[in-house]
DNA sequence: TAGTGGTCTAGACCACGGG
DNA sequence: CCGTGGTCTAGACCACTAG
């Protein structure tokens, strides 16, 4: 394990353990450095991945604060993490509405940079203990993903790409916008038709940069709410 | 200016001159070293900074490669970076609806951590071409930003704070649910009453982690698309 | 196995904040 | 002014990719 992502966690679990909440003032660097043996860059180094993550801010002359226990935002659907739809709710049930091979992937999942060769179609919808969350429909190209089954779809098909295929995923993209809901869709969420949705467009990239998988969602406007952060420039 | 930044600025003039689109080859670390005669450090921070904005995707054993032509997102509105409500798009007239003083920030705000004391409340419209775009409703605490005319509310107020104050916003969080218009909002927005919508409330924080503004946004769904990213735990 | 990006160090110097 | 975080370098060594 990389000697900032050791910190990193070291400093996360602090922060959990203690219940420390915004504004706490963290170690100064040099302390995290003496503590812990390690090279000035290498403290930065882990404390500038905590502020990506908004968990810290760092104080130019000042010191390291708190910005946000992790763990306070259990019921958002995170969309700054590369997460298909869940963030820390694991409540989530999973019904198979279809999962089938296609020559090519439909043209708008092309045109957001999906390869046009063969592909896995799937459509599922995810379930809250308060009823139906999101309609979610994947397409995952065989280039990177060559085998799904009925049972890796009824589970986490991330993990299963991490785990069995042993790729990471690296980075991805979500369009939004708000939507009234058809009449099929409506059914599927329990709501009526017209009422108001989410839909957002995901684009997700292995390490290499390979697009493997473009999924459209329809979100319940009753129980999902979501999070989005952002840092200025932050890095080293 | 930091040599890091005038590096990252140097690679995405050359993306957008060029017109590179994803998937080009960038230069090698080494020869950006060369070329700049900058350390290594230095350039892999400039590079990590592009792949922060989703600008750039480093492969490891690979090489560098651009990931998006930043311009290419100018319709959406990018919840991943500091911004009130628009991205890239200028052509935004703002209609203020309500300036006023207030002892106390409503609870709501205040909940949200802006501080309890006195602020000034802000109601303003946004407008395109295609008309009403956004109902902004916010506070901004008198401890940060001591003043407020109409004047400047008819104006940028992040730019007034920025350049007027020489205060930095530092980082953000967003916090969104989808919901059904009420009459007022309705005939604000120029749509009908239980149409649909995405309300964002937002948190700005400055550089020292004080926050000086609480927003409450609400869009309309016809003329706004949003847009998020995301890097798997990109550093150094 | 050569080449390319990633981690890490030690240390010099800079920039900002607070007493 | 001192203390704290930020930038930058040179260079050693590691880890992954691709031919």
């Amino acid at each position: 394990m990389k000697k900032y992502k050791i910190l990193a966690n070291e400093i996360i679990e602090f922060i959990i353990e203690k219940n420390l909440k915004r504004g706490y003032k963290l170690p100064k660097v040099n302390e995290f450095q003496q503590t812990f043996g390690y090279g000035k860059s290498t403290v930065l180094q882990a404390l500038t991945l905590l502020d990506q993550q908004g968990i810290i801010y760092k104080v130019q002359g000042s010191g390291v604060f708190v910005r946000r226990n992790p763990g306070d935002l259990k019921e958002y659907v995170a969309l700054t993490e590369n997460l298909g739809f869940y963030s820390n709710n694991q409540n989530v049930k999973t019904r198979v509405l279809k999962l089938e091979e296609l020559r090519l992937p439909p043209k708008w999942a092309v045109e957001k940079g999906l390869p046009a060769s063969p592909c896995y179609s799937v459509k599922r919808i995810r379930i809250k203990e308060d009823g139906p969350f999101v309609i979610e429909h994947s397409y995952y190209s065989q280039q990177s993903v060559p085998y799904l089954s009925r049972e890796i779809v009824e589970g986490s098909i991330f993990s299963y790409i991490r785990q069995a295929l042993g790729k990471d995923i690296r980075f991805s993209e979500k369009y939004m916008h708000v939507v009234k809901l058809t009449d099929e869709q409506a059914e599927f969420l329990q709501l009526e038709e017209n009422d108001p949705a989410l839909e957002i467009k995901e684009v997700f990239s292995l390490s290499d940069g390979q697009i493997f998988d473009v999924s459209r969602l329809v979100y319940n406007y009753k129980n999902s709410k979501f999070f989005s952060q952002s840092s200025d420039e932050i890095l080293s």
